[in-house]
DNA sequence: ATCGATGCAAACGATTTGCAAACGT
DNA sequence: ACGTTTGCAAATCGTTTGCATCGAT
């Protein structure tokens, strides 16, 4: 997995079955209430996505969702991960210039990002003071906040050199950046 | 112009002439130490660059420049604006897929985004108080932050009806998402 | 005169779309 | 059967680059 602990625990109840732990039931009820279908691509497709709980390029769902579906195409994955969004599912992060993740979006709270610039690793983290903050700050500009993005990039302890230090990208043994 | 009054005003001081008031004075020396050469079409670039305090997109900066030198070309504004990066001068802001933003770096603190969801408008805000947690987080997970990237999305007054709420990207009548 | 800079157009990578065939309802 | 979805290839978008010419030192 790509994303290490949340600083403040928050979804300690249970995973599934859930009002907002089952994503999958969303995908359904979403796709009927819109009229689509459930294609066997598309079952691949978000059953990968919904495997990865950290973040994906949509070169990497195409060949998760291929190890199921030899037959899917790149489109389809396109178009798919389109309707996940819709459906909010998915959430698109664009970190940057042809360097688009996604992520899954349902049931999770806001939550932050620890990026270490050397090794890449991305920890998830929240804070109920900063959102606490960042309302207050966006209520004097006279805006309500739905979303926000917040990344933090540096170095973590192992690549700082500091004796003993881990990454935690390494612990995990996950997305190292080139 | 596209962006918007600070929470806390920081650079209170002298806004030219000082040691880090001077991005025309950076981007001279840059030149000169590369051994590169001051052209008309950079001048007319950078000067549109500078003149700018909030944030350009290319396309914008494009119309900017051959107003004083119709002859320059897109590649060339890419071109300068690459090398204004690499001075330090210029920060790109991907804020999705084909919408690339750039901003003066040079001078200035951290400081993060709210954007009117309906109108596209952004208004930059600073918060050491944010800045203080945002630092404690990522040293409990033995990271320092070098860099960070916090937008919030939201609505603006105007767009949530409020009456007589303005927003201030239409105050300013600037850069209003399609 | 030399070597970098420019503009154009072609090249490029990521994403989208048109279309006929295949599939789910 | 009907309308949606698919895969492919072509189209599109933002960005980069090759190359002959132009301009700054």
């Amino acid at each position: 997995m790509a994303t290490a602990s949340s600083l403040t625990p928050k979804n300690a109840g249970p995973g599934r079955g859930g009002p907002r732990g089952d994503p999958k039931g969303h995908w359904r009820s979403y796709l009927a209430r819109k009229g689509l279908k459930t294609t066997q691509q598309r079952e691949a497709i978000v059953d990968a996505f919904l495997r990865i709980s950290g973040h994906v390029g949509l070169e990497d769902l195409l060949s998760s969702a291929r190890r199921k579906y030899p037959r899917v195409g790149l489109a389809t994955v396109y178009r798919t991960v389109k309707l996940l969004e819709e459906a909010g599912i998915a959430a698109a992060r664009h970190f940057g210039p042809g360097q688009t993740l996604y992520e899954v979006s349902e049931g999770r709270a806001h939550h932050d990002h620890l990026i270490c610039d050397a090794c890449g690793f991305i920890i998830e983290f929240e804070s109920n003071e900063i959102e606490k903050l960042q309302d207050a700050a966006a209520k004097r500009h006279g805006f309500n906040v739905l979303r926000h993005r917040h990344e933090l990039f540096g170095l973590c302890e192992k690549s700082r050199g500091i004796p003993g230090g881990v990454c935690p990208g390494e612990a995990a043994g996950r997305r190292v950046r080139s």
